[in-house]
DNA sequence: AGATGTTACGGAGACCGTAATTATG
DNA sequence: CATAATTACGGTCTCCGTAACATCT
């Protein structure tokens, strides 16, 4: 193969290049990110370079995407999103860190099924838990 | 929410993360990174003030992992895997840069469901395709 | 001593912002 | 003319590498 697409990136322009692709607009595009409009004007620059492709052309409006970059868009950007949702979530759940009490609503059917081993699996996970309170609906 | 963790984060800083967490060694990491060993341990500075947690902690023959950087770990790895394959692989397949002769084996069930349509995609989206052969399995 | 990670320090380069320029309607 | 992108240019700030230090077996 030529090169690795991913190796040599940096990384950090894939961010620009998924607003730019939502945006179509340099301009937009630099308030979004928070920076100077030609600074987002050089990243696509860089972008261009790394992957061989123009990416977005200027027109009357602002950019067209090509067909590369479309296709570019679409594969990455739930790639990035799931990236962000995992960076942020992975650390808001933690059961060792949870204390107080909690209420959970349940049927009265289920409950008669699971309550024990829901009880259970409470005080391993979350041992600073001290009470569950469950509600019947 | 405090801050997010995905918006401010330098996302080269995660390939380094990643190599660490599977050399736990910083020297080791340092030549697969291509880049001198007090550069990774500035990085890894800038990752665990990042996330607020130490990730690797010093040892007799290197770098023990934390359970957040092994969490961490274990859920961003897979998701820049997919990243590296998409990059690299999204440019392979280009079903108008297609010629010669296909071959598609199917059973006669399914062919005289789908072959019409089939024919027809092919000839839409490969354009210099000369025939599809189908094959009855 | 030999391996490790950390700190200090100086320099090179990347990146940005302001401003001027070009292109396009 | 108005809006948008590109280029020029100067400055800063990040990040790296060399070297010195610290720690551990």
């Amino acid at each position: 193969m030529a090169k690795d697409l991913f190796s040599n990136l940096d990384l950090n322009l894939l961010r620009t290049f998924i607003i730019l692709h939502q945006e179509r607009n340099m301009r937009k595009a630099s308030e979004r990110l928070f920076v100077s409009q030609p600074a987002i004007s050089k990243a696509l620059q860089r972008l261009r370079d790394h992957f061989g492709d123009e990416l977005f052309v200027k027109t009357h409006h602002g950019l067209r995407a090509t067909e590369y970059a479309n296709q570019l868009a679409e594969s990455i950007s739930p790639i990035l999103d799931e990236l962000s949702s995992t960076l942020n979530e992975s650390n808001e759940f933690n059961p060792q860190e949870l204390d107080g009490v909690i209420k959970i609503a349940l049927s009265p059917f289920l409950l008669s099924a699971i309550a024990n081993s829901l009880f259970q699996a409470i005080r391993t996970e979350a041992p600073n838990v001290q009470s569950a309170i469950i509600k019947l609906v």
